[in-house]
DNA sequence: CGTTGAATCTGGCGA
DNA sequence: AGATTCAACG
């Protein structure tokens, strides 16, 4: 079936429905079997969940992996089945044609995605007990007439802790729940103690302020200047700089922007003269266009604070109770903040409970500073607290990854006593290289789940001896400490049928070649911000040079904002052939109708129209087309609100929820993992060079902190990997063990080794 | 002027 | 390896 019969097919079933989410979500089975019966069956599948969201590794749009073998050949044209039609006004678009670049591979097997047995033990419902605290926990939770610092490690319920802290305060009626602020820094922290909160007060949780110092400050700061309006990541602020100093190379633009970001965030020491000037300019360019750079969220709350009175006093006499989780990983201006919300020289300071860990200080790269928790028990005559009993981990983890973290110097050498029972010793395997690794993990996670991949390649699990699979897919963590490294994981994964839930940092569609996703939405948001529409032009019509760009900027400068008459602006005329100035007008005209059905049909529609003319220029690999299915759904939970779409695309990070329900092995940077856990844990990549990392300006401490982060995720079984050698950059380079595995004491750890590399060779079976 | 091939570069974590 | 930028060529 050639794909333009499948648009033709599918464009004639949403007819028949009516829409194409009555087609995918109501219409009758049989109905829509009626019309096609492979369409009938999918969308029936679709359903009832028992689908696989497949990334398209093998250059498919989003491939769906609903079929058997047999069937899915005679679904070749599925990918644009499932990313529907194209919209026909577009269909000849501004821009030359270009083709799309499509490499077909050969499919995994789709049988083996379906014998995956689907959930096991983790379905603990709400019962699950968040109340129960030990005599130390429960002192810290009932403290409210003074501030109190906690210091502890790893899973000793220092989360559970400050939830319950914050519970009380409700409970007891010392506080209203929207006299409460709990700051965290990052939003799965925030979601987490968000959910709990909820479990352990019901509805009238929501009305507590739980958020990361960002996303507080951005809301403070559109409160009081709602002329703020776009917001700008490290990918935007590096446009406008090469924009503002193309004189630099890429080099100093990357090492500028570094400095610029630091002395936005306040945490620049020393302060350069050329860096403060430079950032100056910066700064007025975005003002100019009525944005932000996230990087100066805190200090321009900070400044807001300092400068309007009626606005701190406003969040002074709000907030009751203020709980900071994590606060080790604070900065200076963080710090500020907080004391001005919290003046601890004030007659009427609120309850206070701040909860750190030193060992787990892993953000030393944007400025956080570990000594602000002393500072903090000085500033505040703080009453300093102690947790000790390790909930979380078998007693072999705590010990393994207590010799790691022993080896630093300024490690606070807490001594953790862990509750639960010595477990299986930790499993360092060694592959001959990442894709060996790759899947070799995925064999053991089937082996896990109860599969038996394992007995067969004499690997590293062959099950508890009683047959059961203890283990879902949603109980393990595969951890990695750069997104580089989990990427070769994600597509041994794909290859292997394992299903995989992934987590980005910063959205990737700040970023190129997604970047224009981005910069349509910041303008049709805000028609102030030329200098996304500039990225616009330059990103969908790559063939204008800078100067035509520069000439197309300028008018629509002076225009306001219009787009409507920039192409008869004199400079334009000047600068841009008729043929190019038709091509600008096209690219406004799909502006424009972006526009109108983000406001009638909702943001999803938009996005979907936009990648797919993006599709026309590039092709997308196999993590993209991941990012493009989730972030097609968080576009359909905003519905038709833009600013909140824009919200979430610029300060949250996405993970790729595709169906729900589905129970998915998780892949997260060591950074993503703090705070979370997992029975059990996948370290990938231990290997030098990479954790830990090999730069001039590594610091080693916090890479072991890293990585004792990591190994302090698991419960039970901590799997540890490394690979003999390792693409990069096209170089195959040799690899030596991380040394943070020799540091974990021999008898705690048992050692795999892989087979050298056989070319195409499948083991038999050997039953 | 537009196309093509060669040279260059890729640097981490997150809001 | 793969994308992007640059130089030489038609
Ligand atoms: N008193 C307790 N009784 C039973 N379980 C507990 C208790 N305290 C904590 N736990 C459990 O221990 C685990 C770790 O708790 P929590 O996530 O709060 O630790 P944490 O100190 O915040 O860890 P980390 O710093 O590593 O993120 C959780 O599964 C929690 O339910």
């Amino acid at each position: 079936m050639s794909s333009k019969n499948v648009q033709a097919l599918y464009a004639k079933s949403i007819q028949a429905a009516g829409s194409e989410d009555v087609l995918l979500s109501q219409m009758p089975v049989e109905d829509v079997m009626a019309i096609d019966p492979l369409l009938g069956l999918a969308v029936g599948r679709l359903r009832e969940n028992k689908v696989i969201r497949k990334p398209g590794y093998d250059g498919e749009y989003g491939v769906i992996r609903v079929f058997e073998d047999n069937e899915v050949d005679r679904l070749r044209g599925q990918n644009e089945l499932f990313a529907r039609a194209p919209a026909n006004s577009l269909a000849r678009a501004f821009g030359k044609p270009t083709t799309m670049k499509t490499v077909r591979k050969k499919g995994v097997k789709a049988a083996e995605l379906f014998k995956t047995p689907v959930k096991k033990k983790n379905d603990m419902p709400a019962s699950v007990d968040l109340e129960t605290l030990n005599t130390e926990q429960t002192e810290i939770a009932g403290t409210y007439d003074c501030p109190v610092a906690v210091t502890a490690g790893p899973g000793t319920g220092k989360t559970r802790t400050l939830a319950l802290w914050l519970a009380g305060l409700v409970r007891s009626g010392k506080a209203k729940p929207d006299q409460i602020l709990a700051v965290t820094f990052t939003n799965k922290a925030a979601e987490e103690l968000a959910s709990r909160l909820k479990i352990l007060l019901g509805g009238g949780s929501a009305e507590i302020t739980v958020q990361t110092f960002h996303s507080l400050a951005f809301q403070i700061i559109t409160t009081w200047y709602p002329r703020v309006k776009s917001i700008y990541d490290a990918s935007g602020r590096n446009s406008i700089i090469r924009y503002i100093f193309p004189e630099n190379t890429q080099g100093a633009i990357r090492a500028l922007a570094d400095k610029i970001e630091a002395f936005l965030d306040g945490t620049l020491d020393p302060v350069e003269p050329e860096i403060e000037a430079a950032a100056l300019k910066y700064q007025d360019m975005l003002e100019s266009i009525h944005g932000i750079d996230v990087a100066a969220l805190c200090s321009e709350a900070n400044l807001i604070f300092e400068s309007r009175r009626e606005v701190l006093d406003y969040y002074r006499n709000k907030y009751k109770a203020l709980a900071v989780d994590e606060f080790q990983d604070i900065n200076k201006t963080q710090y500020e903040f907080l004391s001005l919300l919290a003046d601890p020289s004030g007659r009427a300071l609120p309850s206070i409970l701040v909860i750190g860990d030193p060992d787990q200080a892993v953000y030393g790269f944007r400025g956080s500073d570990p000594g602000l928790f002393k500072k903090f028990v000085a500033d505040y005559k703080a009453r300093e607290k102690m947790l000790s009993s390790n909930y979380r981990s078998s007693g072999t983890i705590c010990m393994a990854s207590g010799d790691v973290i022993g080896h630093n110097q300024t490690s606070a050498g807490m001594n953790l006593t862990p509750v639960r029972q010595t477990g299986p010793l930790v499993s360092v395997f060694h592959a001959p290289d990442e894709y060996k690794e790759a899947e070799q993990i995925a064999k053991t996670i089937r082996a896990l789940v109860g599969g038996t991949d394992l007995i067969e390649s004499g690997g590293i699990y062959t099950g508890d001896g009683n047959g059961s699979s203890p283990y879902s897919f949603g109980d393990i963590a595969v951890l990695a400490r750069t997104h580089r490294s989990a990427e070769h994981i994600i597509e041994g994964f794909v290859e292997h049928g394992i299903p995989v839930s992934v987590r980005q940092a910063s959205s990737p569609f700040t970023q190129p070649p997604y970047s224009a996703i981005a910069d349509i939405f910041r303008f049709l948001a805000n028609r102030q911000d030329i200098v996304a529409y500039r990225n616009i032009v330059a990103r969908l019509i790559p063939e204008l040079e800078a100067l035509q760009l520069d000439a197309l900027f300028v008018a629509l400068a002076s225009s306001g904002g219009l787009v409507e008459h920039i192409t008869q602006h004199r400079a334009v005329q000047e600068t841009l052939s008729e043929g190019e100035r038709g091509r600008v007008e096209t690219l406004h005209r799909f502006l424009e109708f972006i526009e109108a059905e983000v406001e009638t049909q909702g943001v999803y529609k938009g996005l979907f129209l936009i990648l797919e003319k993006l599709h026309e220029r590039i092709g997308a690999d196999l993590e993209a087309k991941l990012l493009e299915e989730m972030l097609l759904e968080t576009a359909r939970a905003h519905g038709t609100n833009l600013q909140g779409f824009i919200r979430s695309l610029f300060l949250e990070q996405h993970e790729t929820v595709g169906m729900p329900n589905a129970e998915r092995v998780s892949v997260l940077t060591f950074h993503a993992a703090k705070g979370l856990e997992f029975p059990v844990v996948f370290i990938a990549a231990a290997e030098e060079g990479i954790s830990p990392q090999a730069r001039t300006d590594t610091d080693l401490e916090e890479e072991r902190r890293l990585f004792y982060v990591a190994m302090t995720r698991a419960g039970e079984r901590l799997f540890i990997s490394h690979a003999a050698s390792r693409d990069l950059y096209g170089r195959t380079e040799a690899a030596s063990p991380s040394r943070f595995i020799d540091e974990i004491r021999t008898v705690l750890r048992t050692t795999f080794h892989m087979p050298k590399r056989r070319k195409k060779f499948n083991q038999p079976s050997l039953f």
